[in-house]
DNA sequence: CGACCTGTTGATTCTGCTCAATCAACGTGG
DNA sequence: CCACGTTGATTGAGCAGAATCAACAGGTCG
């Protein structure tokens, strides 16, 4: 449980404007987060916002009836939590392991207009994420994955996969069954291989892009 | 080609927030967009946000291989154009005949915290429509739509579509066809009533419900 | 070692797409 | 007024992609 504020500092998706903004915050403790523990919970009131550390966090949404969809991933440099009422309509937990600040925005002097950037930033990948689930095959959705987390990553010959098969699943749309044949089909295709079960060497980065024309 | 200004206050997507915009705005002349007409396009330098005053007003995005993806669809009292770049991702067009507002947000004294809320309340209906593709068949997605335009339009009993079923299609992720057999296969059921063919009456509102479950 | 969890693979089913025909509504021009 | 073309909506037949159900492999941990 040891906390790894330099992490931080190095991370590609950190942005000036989340730099300022931890600047104009208070100080506040990073919490870790261990494999699968709930930083929130659906229902729970809404506050502040989030801000990743280091790991990575995912937030779901469950249905009456059990179905999960994972609206979004979010790596170090990111803040989440955005709420339109006053509790939360999904829950976060963590990946992986993951180092959460908590930034005390409630009330005071908050810079709000990098608070409006970081809002419609969220917006704008919600909104890609809608393309790939409205009008993308299976293929096409692992695809996309694999280039956004690539570029997040800053890697672009390897790719790490934090979450489980499960997770992409639910992410993308599709059952975990379906991940796996999708993978087997890229790796049959000399697109990708597979160093390990969460660790992806990209062969053919350009058939990929092709997949998400 | 007549403008009707008094639209706004009457509707009741109307909030708050939004009325606080607009009298801190500057005024800014209502533009009509008839039937199919561009407000902005992909690509478009972006800027100023946009007032819906009447009719409805769908945000599309296009992927190269021609698939549209209708990401919103907004009506009277709504804001939209929000970019997290300086062009616009998606392109918005008229699907009625509609009224817009620009508001005049470029520099000045904007009331940051309002434009804030309201890019949350896009991304939290963002996100609601993320759930319905991911996880919703054909049967359920068009129960959430109809319910959604039902609450949005104020009526329990009828629901007007102001668009057409191919846009209907492109929002839900499936084809028109698709669109016109699940209708028909609602009015099977007894669970709607086609007026019309842009007007339908709900006659079995629990039943749409248990399909959103 | 055995229990369990995650991931992979196979067989079968089914939802929704594609292609295609038909129909209704509407506008235009003879 | 009517024949014609156009556009949007509906319906049908066949097919493909992904889901479901099920078996099995590899790794981890008690």
């Amino acid at each position: 449980m040891h906390i790894q504020p330099s992490f931080r500092a190095v991370h590609p998706a950190q942005q000036n404007h989340t730099l300022d903004l931890l600047g104009a915050m208070q100080p506040a403790a990073v919490t870790f987060y261990p494999e699968g523990a709930v930083i929130y919970a659906q229902g729970d009131k809404a506050g502040p916002l989030h801000f990743v550390e280091f790991g990575c966090v995912r937030i779901c949404r469950l249905s009456a009836d059990g179905r999960r969809q994972i609206t979004a991933f979010h790596t170090a440099g990111e803040v989440f939590g955005f709420e339109a009422g006053d509790e939360h309509e999904s829950y976060a937990e963590s990946v992986d392991g993951a180092g959460i600040r908590v930034l005390r925005t409630a009330n005071g002097a908050e810079p709000a207009g990098s608070l409006l950037l970081l809002a419609i930033k969220s917006l704008a990948r919600t909104q890609n994420h809608l393309m790939v689930l409205g009008r993308r095959n299976a293929n096409e959705r692992m695809a996309a994955l694999l280039l956004d987390l690539s570029e997040r990553q800053g890697n672009d010959h390897l790719v790490h996969l934090p979450m489980q098969r499960n997770d992409i699943a639910d992410y993308l749309g599709i059952t975990f069954e379906t991940v796996s044949r999708i993978l087997r089909c890229l790796k049959d295709q000399r697109v990708v291989r597979l160093k390990a079960v969460n660790e992806i060497e990209i062969l053919d980065r350009e058939a990929l892009e092709d997949m998400c024309a």
